[in-house]
DNA sequence: TCCAAAATCATACTTTCGGGTGATTGATCT
DNA sequence: AGATCAATCACCCGAAAGTATGATTTTGGA
């Protein structure tokens, strides 16, 4: 991002350099005006261009996921809670997430309780549909 | 897309001939030559930006689903699973997809079996995942 | 018209989930 | 020191989900 201004403004300043020593001094005896401001036009549409989708694109086409730190706030959602509707997201069974985790099958079920109680759900597959949509996981 | 190509090119246009009648008639006595490059630089730049915004935002701010046939096609999910699919994701229990669809529970229950064989999973959240993988459901 | 695939339903059985209750431990704050 | 909260675990029970097998009806094409 930072780095893309930064060459931004340097291929602009190399190009009006360009622009102003070359063209200046040899081509505006020879092509006309309207020529040189065309050039100009076009060149500098395409650093525009260039620039914007540099800019722009990334931002969606990249990950595009943040977590929501304030629905997870609000929810009074613990760490602990998180991973386990991340593991549940991941479609692992409690035996599974359980195992992940390194704790037992009761301990993901009591998370899962209290996640459910939470998010106002009664059912994994809501849970995630849920927090999919507060964009509190992926 | 095409809206913005034609807008771009009006634009274009207008300020090509803006640039040409007046600032060249009027301006270039005044004005040093350097300038007179530096804004029409700083105007296309603009222009390029915008452009540039116009064209490569929407493409992915908006939906961005597309159902992706062939791998329908390809794993033969039929219509009907496809629905049951669809229910599944939303997070309703294999009861509500019955109601839903005006089918009993031993329906759903079959169309999930068959589901899951065809997805190569076992569990209604895996098939969700991969769906999803998959662009078969949003 | 006939066939294969799709859709429907049933019954029986096993496994997993979800809900309820209660308890212990360790960290943090007051 | 006491209160609070997160994290851990256990046990029980009923509901839901998943598995297996088999059967009937609909339907879209060849």
């Amino acid at each position: 991002m930072k780095r893309t201004i930064l060459m931004y403004g340097l291929a602009m300043a190399i190009l009006v350099f360009l622009l102003e020593y070359f063209e200046y001094r040899y081509l505006v005896r020879d092509l006309s005006m309207e020529l040189l401001i065309l050039i100009i036009a076009i060149t500098f549409t395409a650093v525009g261009l260039w620039t914007g989708s540099k800019l722009v694109s990334p931002k969606q086409a990249v990950s595009s996921f943040e977590r929501n730190h304030k629905a997870i706030a609000y929810l009074q959602l613990s760490h602990r809670e998180l991973e386990v509707l991340e593991q549940v997201a991941k479609g692992l069974s409690n035996k599974e997430i359980a195992d992940a985790l390194y704790v037992s099958v009761n301990t993901v079920k009591t998370h899962l309780k209290n996640i459910y109680e939470k998010l106002d759900v009664n059912r994994r597959t809501q849970a995630v549909e849920k927090a999919r949509e507060l964009k509190v996981i992926r």
